[in-house]
DNA sequence: AGTTTCATATGG
DNA sequence: CTCGCCATATGAAACT
């Protein structure tokens, strides 16, 4: 059963009941309570909701207390499709969509999806007559039609329902919020940066300045401008390229230490020092804006707070409330094993049936030098040309064909201008110039290259995430982080056994509804901690 | 003064 | 021989 959904102004909407064909099974019912419909609706029979995008629908039903099992995000499939068309960045919104099916001037993306009816005409870009519950459900109609043209349209299929999950997920990890101790971070910052100031940089940066100058002759400088740090070691005579952490290493010189702790310090004081956390935390949680499908591989993005690079040291301020607990699961080596299931190398897929792919890898191939397997491999999937680990590959290519060339395919692909897919279908972007020459058409192979593993790595993760949803339904535990392989579950303590449990279940699920009985494993570490920093 | 690019950090 | 992939965010520097 499927439920067409349209929102409205002040919280009324039109919803229609659908087959699973997308034909209308019932007629249009107009609702002044859409988020009381829903709950309704969601308790009696589950359906699947259609809607044109859950990231406008969502937030405000979460906030209204509503939370549903599925949907299919018209938008983010209609993204999905074009891209499989090659025409990756056409307009995807309803008004495109519905204006496409119609055979009139398409209008861009900046327009709004969900127009009243009556204001329809306030929108010259959009259809005149616009209803966006029709347009959702004729768009739908057409895309199970595009869907099923596909190459393969049951992966396909997965890959529409894993993102419309991931879009659920999204909406609701911004909602929940990730549990954050302010004053816990507050230690973090006092015990590193030393007593803020209320005009300046805190203690220990301005100490950091002082020895800095000192270390250069006493002529006052600001470490933080590379411009002028740059002119200080000339002026002794050391001529640099940049700089930056690793070139600074190899410099000996007196200031160099400390140019090193003020680089780290002064980052944590600008990107989450006190100022970051009076912004983004509140009430105990820290609330970042996910998007799914953000990013050209499907992995997610987020607007605002650098949800996705919250320092190291930071996470010591994520604890769990009283009572709960984390679950934090993180899937090892995922990107060769990836490439192990997708290249079907029976060689590779054996190593990486061991929890230690590297290890396995170095004891075939390598001489049982694991960090020699492990560049090896990490310069076979970036498409890697010089440096130490040349050697390397050579063995990792003689040893591994398979793999080796799967992923050289996707490279020449990219290089002649051609496009490639993930293992469930996802298309790269085309190349944004007309002709490459040179080093642009090896760039664009490294990328193609790198893309059929880390949109499928993404599409792996995604399903992990959809299933373990799943699972999670009904229980007060709660998905409420995410990292491309990685994700926290905050759970109550009596509930933590039962949670691994679902992860792992969770893993196991999205391994096999991608690759089917591939031998190749994706193990997840595990950790229950009250505090993200003490995860494995 | 406002906007764009560069340099450098963070995360995977 | 930090090199090869995907990102976001900050401040400095350079531009309009």
């Amino acid at each position: 059963m499927i439920v067409a959904v349209a929102a409205e102004e002040g919280g009324a909407g039109r919803v229609q009941p659908l087959g699973d064909d997308g034909t209308p099974l019932g007629p249009v019912e107009a609702v002044d309570d859409l988020a009381a419909a829903v709950r309704a609706r969601e308790a009696a029979d589950a359906p699947r909701w259609l809607w044109a995008s859950t990231a406008q629908v969502y937030p405000r039903l979460l906030r209204q207390g509503v939370r549903v099992g599925r949907c299919h995000d018209l938008e983010l499939t209609e993204a999905l499709l074009l891209g499989y068309d090659g025409r990756w960045g056409e307009p995807h919104r309803l008004g495109a969509l519905r204006a496409r099916r119609l055979g009139l001037p398409v209008p861009p993306d900046t327009g709004t999806a969900t127009v009243e009816p009556g204001q329809a005409a306030l929108f010259e870009d959009i259809p005149a007559g616009f209803d966006p519950l029709e347009a959702t459900v004729d768009g739908y109609a057409d895309q199970l039609t595009r869907l099923a043209a596909t190459d393969h349209p049951g992966r396909f299929r997965l890959l529409v329902a894993a993102e419309s999950a991931g879009a659920l997920v999204a909406a609701e990890m911004g909602h929940d919020g990730l549990p954050w101790r302010a004053d816990v971070h507050g230690e973090v910052l006092l015990d590193l940066l030393g007593e803020p100031s209320a005009v300046g940089p805190p203690r220990r940066i301005v100490e950091l300045t002082e020895a800095i100058s000192q270390a250069f002759g006493g002529v006052r400088l600001h470490p933080e401008s590379p411009a002028e740090i740059l002119r200080a070691f000339s002026r002794e005579g050391i001529v640099l390229p940049s700089t930056r952490a690793w070139v600074l290493k190899g410099v000996d010189h007196p200031a160099v230490p400390l140019l090193l702790e003020f680089k780290e310090l002064y980052r944590l004081w600008t990107a989450h020092g006190w100022s970051w956390r009076a912004q983004w935390v509140h009430d105990g949680r820290f609330k970042a804006e996910y998007i799914a499908g953000g990013v050209v591989s499907g992995r997610w993005a987020t607007r605002g707070g650098g949800a996705l690079q919250i320092p190291k040291v930071v996470r010591r301020a994520v604890i769990a409330d009283d009572g709960w607990t984390f679950v934090v699961a993180d899937a090892s080596q995922l990107e060769p094993r990836v490439l192990a299931a997708v290249a079907g190398d029976g060689r590779l897929a054996e190593a990486a049936r061991s929890g230690d792919l590297y290890e396995a890898l170095a004891a075939d191939a390598f001489a049982g030098d694991r960090a020699k397997a492990k560049l090896a491999m990490l310069g076979a999937m970036y498409g890697q040309t010089g440096g130490a680990a040349v050697p390397a590959l050579a063995a990792l290519q003689a040893r591994f064909p398979v793999a080796w060339e799967y992923v050289e395919r996707a490279a020449r692909t990219g290089e002649g201008g051609g496009l490639v897919r993930s293992w469930l279908g996802r298309t790269c972007p085309p190349s944004r110039a007309e002709s490459l020459s040179g080093e642009q058409a090896r760039a664009r192979g490294r990328f193609t290259r790198n893309f059929v593993i880390q949109a499928t790595a993404a599409e792996w993760a995604l399903t992990l995430l959809a299933a373990l949803r799943t699972r999670l339904a009904g229980t007060p535990a709660r998905l409420v982080f995410f990292q491309h392989d990685e994700v926290l579950v905050h759970t109550p303590l009596d509930l933590a056994e039962d949670v691994a449990a679902s992860v792992r279940a969770a893993g196991e699920q999205a391994g096999r509804l991608l690759f089917g009985d591939s031998p190749v494993r994706f193990p997840l570490e595990l950790s229950t901690v009250p505090c993200y920093a003490d995860a494995a």
